[in-house]
DNA sequence: CAGTATCCCTCATGATACTG
DNA sequence: CAGTATCATGAGGGATACTG
């Protein structure tokens, strides 16, 4: 293992990732938080731990495999971590890690924007849609 | 043909909107900005008026259908402008709208933080993947 | 230059059913 | 409760060829 500090990692993932590079793992993660998923759940998630059943009803829509997916593939990324409660029946909370919570504003960014300005991106789609010479 | 488009329909939207919900327009709206390209397109653009084929250098591996399909769904989200220059060969532009200016210190952060952040989360990866009583 | 038009295929996602 | 397993569908996206 190097001996290397986050600080230093982190620092040198500035120079070497460059998210416009095809051939860059920064554009396989960009892909992974660019998700309506990743986005509900960690957004779901501000204000502390939640049950596995508690997210699902929070975000409504979502199927059982879409939660339990991205859930996972949030652990497996370092994101959210899951603790099992070994009662019965089972219960198991999910939480923001720090690195999770660092995350958190942008994803919280991007929900507020799409809650605040969707009237606008409607109006603006209504208008590009319209015929050429139709009147206002 | 019906009274009304489905444009026209679509800009009829309703007062609440809240992303959690399933039925919600602002949930469509957060899958079409949480979006790769999206986030590299408008990072692009984050300094000024950019040709077609200057977008297409920039991003690294963007298929031109991909890059036109995305700037299309801009354009007519009011993201982004269109202006053709009708010279020969043909040039054209494409800038960020104000609408589409809001946005952009978002996608930056999305952006950034993939890039910053990458180190962390395959150094997690490589955690998780590790087989249980394997040794440091 | 800046697209459009096809073909084609993989993978992401949803629905359903089952389980410790 | 908190999942896992399986199947089916279709949208996302690349490759290629053509055009004003």
């Amino acid at each position: 293992m190097p001996t290397q500090t986050a600080a230093q990692r982190r620092a040198e993932a500035r120079a070497a990732y460059d998210a416009y590079l095809a051939t860059c793992p920064a554009r396989e993660l960009l892909d992974r938080i660019s998700d309506k998923w990743v986005t509900l759940i960690l957004n779901a998630l501000a204000d502390g731990p939640r049950r596995y059943s508690d997210l699902g009803r929070t975000i409504a829509g979502v199927s059982q495999k879409m939660l339990t997916q991205t859930l996972r593939a949030l652990e497996r990324d370092g994101l959210v971590t899951r603790s099992v409660t070994p009662s019965v029946p089972v219960r198991v909370d999910y939480e923001l890690t720090p690195l999770g919570t660092s995350l958190l504003p942008i994803v919280r960014a991007v929900k507020d924007w799409a809650q605040t300005h969707i009237a606008e991106v409607h109006a603006a789609r209504a208008s590009y849609d319209a015929p050429a010479g139709e009147p206002e």
